[in-house]
DNA sequence: CATAATACCTCATTATACGATGCATCAAAT
DNA sequence: ATTTGATGCATCGTATAATGAGGTATTATG
């Protein structure tokens, strides 16, 4: 797990990069997801989550519909066509940033 | 420049491994030189920056001298030795973490 | 029968980057 | 000469977003 600060900025765009590649999740999906891509490194908490997807639902970028699985209920988020324009921005933004990250963190010769 | 909150996290990592390079610096500098290894895309705010600077003298990780160039003051910062033990640690997770996200946001087929 | 997993949610707390602001020196341009 | 921009330090209120703790309920497992 990484420090808790690392993580600020990319619940949104790892939840875009998802219904992007996924057409329509629920909640408790996203954060499986998102433990088994990362090797159990990233664990996205419900009390991030949810106000994450909630916000991308009054932004328009995402729409909810709900399903009934046996008693329980289970909402599944997908994009909107709106949302679908901004997802390839968000991407690039981030691959960008994470090769920027590992130019400046990449090993190199230190002062002895 | 990436957008606000992906830097949250990455500034005192950066301080650590520049420093880890460079024996002593100052913020000033510190500034200059993110601007550079980064191709322009963080730069770093002063506000930002002292700050953190401060935080981590209170921690120990960092000590301070104060130079006259002229009539004007450097202030210059440096590793401490238990500084010094503690930097190889976040530059792991920096490293680990660009890596992660390269994993995550790496172009995939999306869905048709 | 109890515990863990599934599944949703809210809210106060916390951390930290930033903008605005302030002060001062020095070089370059008008 | 004067103004602008670069150098160089600093503080402080604001905004943002992830988290922890708390809540409710269903279903599967030991």
């Amino acid at each position: 797990m990484y420090s808790r600060e690392l993580l600020k900025g990319i619940l949104k765009p790892i939840i875009l990069k998802l219904l992007s590649e996924n057409d329509k999740m629920y909640g408790y999906e996203i954060v499986q997801k998102v433990k088994e891509l990362s090797g159990d490194k990233i664990l996205i908490k419900e009390g991030s989550l949810y106000p994450a997807l909630h916000t991308l639902l009054k932004e328009g970028v995402l729409q909810a519909e709900s399903i009934s699985i046996g008693n329980r209920t289970r909402k599944y988020y997908k994009l909107t066509s709106s949302g679908s324009g901004q997802v390839q921005l968000a991407m690039d933004e981030l691959l960008d940033f994470s090769q920027t990250l590992k130019t400046i963190f990449e090993p190199k010769p230190a002062v002895s």
